[in-house]
DNA sequence: TTGAAAGCGATACCAT
DNA sequence: ATGGTATCGCTTTCAA
């Protein structure tokens, strides 16, 4: 296995000193056009590539990204939004040299100590905060850290950090007003708690456009896990005939799975005796029976912007909020009009 | 921002070289017992800790392994192995003060440029390797990027790797007889193809099984999406009623869910009408209605045997395979006995 | 057993 | 515009 090439290789070919090998490869002024040109020429001849190490090491850089992720072990797979995710990251990070350190953790010290071993050691740049809390600790975490940072939505504590950002408001108001026009009345959202930020919004903009169509909301929180999604159409469905829901929205499709899967059991056909939707586009939901009405989402997407946000952050850009392209509703089986009794 | 601590602190705190604290930091021989307690008493106390890049610099160590993940960017998501994989790597790398660098790419191309930059860049010391494929060449390529790796399956084609394998044969034997059992004779298997090794091997070992047991095995082979699942299914529906088979086992979990979601919409009723199974339990499995009688699986235990044949490895051990605890049968609602007609 | 110094691959500063 | 040299934090000789 031959050496790798190294700068004074290039320097040698080129016959100048390695200190302008530097200059000319990174694009600094200060150099001869023409002897950076052949400077360049060799080194890509030759296959020079810098080491990230070495660079690191003067630059106190890591050319990499942290992403660190906390969920109960045992649910960890149904979350469908992360793989899509990541994949968008990585078109972005591959095209500017960098790479995606991943950790998953399991509770909220592992979490903690993750943050801080990454940051301490060197290894990421920056981190990418997704499933924002209510005074999410991890702000001032990473502050502390030195590292810089993006937050997926809008962090309810000062920072200054940027954000990457969605409206959820046409969405959900256009499934609201979808099921209205169905003929639903008494339409129920299985949320998450307060705690989640995302998931607050959600109610909230749930509850506004829901009163908005003159219907009657109802919100059962949970911890966005399918089994409480489960528990929480139990209870919804047992409540008295005249309070009982006639569509259910879902914080999230497999939330909305385990709910249909719940009604289903129970006798209840969907969508011709229960409605049911997610808020949260996945695969899953079109795979199965009936194919889960919901609001598209595209997590590629926000790989993508999320990684150039915080890429040109640490290349010194100042931070710029990001914003998508607002939630739309796809319609498919699990959505019809109310039993008529 | 305090800046961290380097060896120099350590040593002149202890009023030595740093060589001497490299020596006794690492547990090489050559320091005096008290002394080296004493050096690693101060490093401790002023919190230090080694620089990654600093150390790769001179070892050539990356003190992280890579995760290259192929896959189409459509049904990303749909895989419920990883997230569970990754978090039972994460625990042992971060005991291990390694980290995970992971990339999820979406073609051939693509794949083949993320292991050739891990490995030249030095970002990694090793990769894991799954979803193994006949002759594949990631085994030759990553020999010649000289540095080490794990395969999750024998690869058939030689290695020098070690691989974590698991024996799928009394599972299925016990999936197949059950179903027997039940009183199904025509049973179907919707397989990968003969390109993808762990699907070569359980259609195999169905095959076998089902012949043992008396009983006619039928093969549709996919590339285990689970859209090429649920046009499996729909071909095996559309089979003359003797032909048709009461029983499908599926080569994965999302396969089965697109399945059923498929016999559901013609109106077949799951078990009483057609039983389903799949191969490689997962959580959304139990979410779905009925919920689905599977093989169990223990992602995390991969990961965590997988990670500490790597490290093991890297840090010079002689390869061993490992094989973890065989397939057992999770019986379910989706099963049942085939409709008397 | 310990210290001193060289080197890993790059950047940055100070001369010229 | 270019060369020389110190430096980043750590490991690894080689002497003493």
């Amino acid at each position: 296995m031959a050496r790798r090439p190294t700068i004074v290789d290039v320097a040698r070919e080129a016959g100048v000193s390695k200190g302008l090998v530097s200059l000319a490869l990174n694009d600094r002024p200060g150099v001869n056009a023409g002897t950076r040109e052949r400077i360049q020429q060799i080194a890509t001849d030759i296959g020079w590539r810098p080491n990230p190490a070495a660079r690191g090491l003067t630059n106190r850089r890591a050319y990499a990204l942290g992403l660190v992720v906390r969920r109960d072990p045992r649910i960890i797979e149904t979350d469908p939004f992360f793989a899509a995710f990541i994949a968008g990251l990585e078109t972005v990070l591959s095209d500017r040299g960098q790479v995606l350190v991943l950790s998953l953790v399991a509770d909220q010290d592992a979490e903690e100590r993750a943050y801080r071993t990454l940051a301490a050691d060197a290894r990421v740049d920056g981190f990418i905060v997704t499933d924002l809390l209510a005074d999410d600790p991890r702000i001032d975490l990473i502050t502390t850290l030195g590292v810089q940072a993006v937050t997926l939505g809008q962090p309810d504590v000062p920072t200054s950090f940027p954000a990457v950002l969605r409206d959820y408001a046409p969405g959900i108001a256009e499934l609201v007003r979808y099921l209205v026009d169905l003929g639903h009345v008494r339409i129920a959202h299985v949320s998450g708690t307060d705690t989640m930020l995302h998931g607050h919004e959600r109610r909230q903009l749930f509850v506004h456009a829901v009163r908005g169509e003159g219907a009657e909301p109802l919100v059962v929180p949970t911890d966005f896990s399918p089994e409480q999604g489960a528990a929480a159409t139990t209870e919804l469905l047992d409540l008295p005939a005249h309070e009982r829901p006639t569509a259910i929205v879902y914080g999230n499709d497999p939330m909305a799975i385990a709910g249909m899967s719940v009604a289903q059991q129970r006798g209840l056909r969907i969508p011709d005796d229960l409605s049911v939707t997610g808020l949260d586009g996945s695969q899953i939901g079109r795979l199965v029976h009936p194919a889960l009405t919901t609001l598209d989402n595209d997590p590629a997407e926000w790989g993508r912007i999320v990684a150039s946000t915080l890429l040109d952050l640490v290349d010194g850009t100042a931070p710029v909020d990001r914003t998508l392209t607002p939630a739309g509703l796809i319609v498919r089986g699990s959505t019809g009009a109310p039993p008529t009794r």
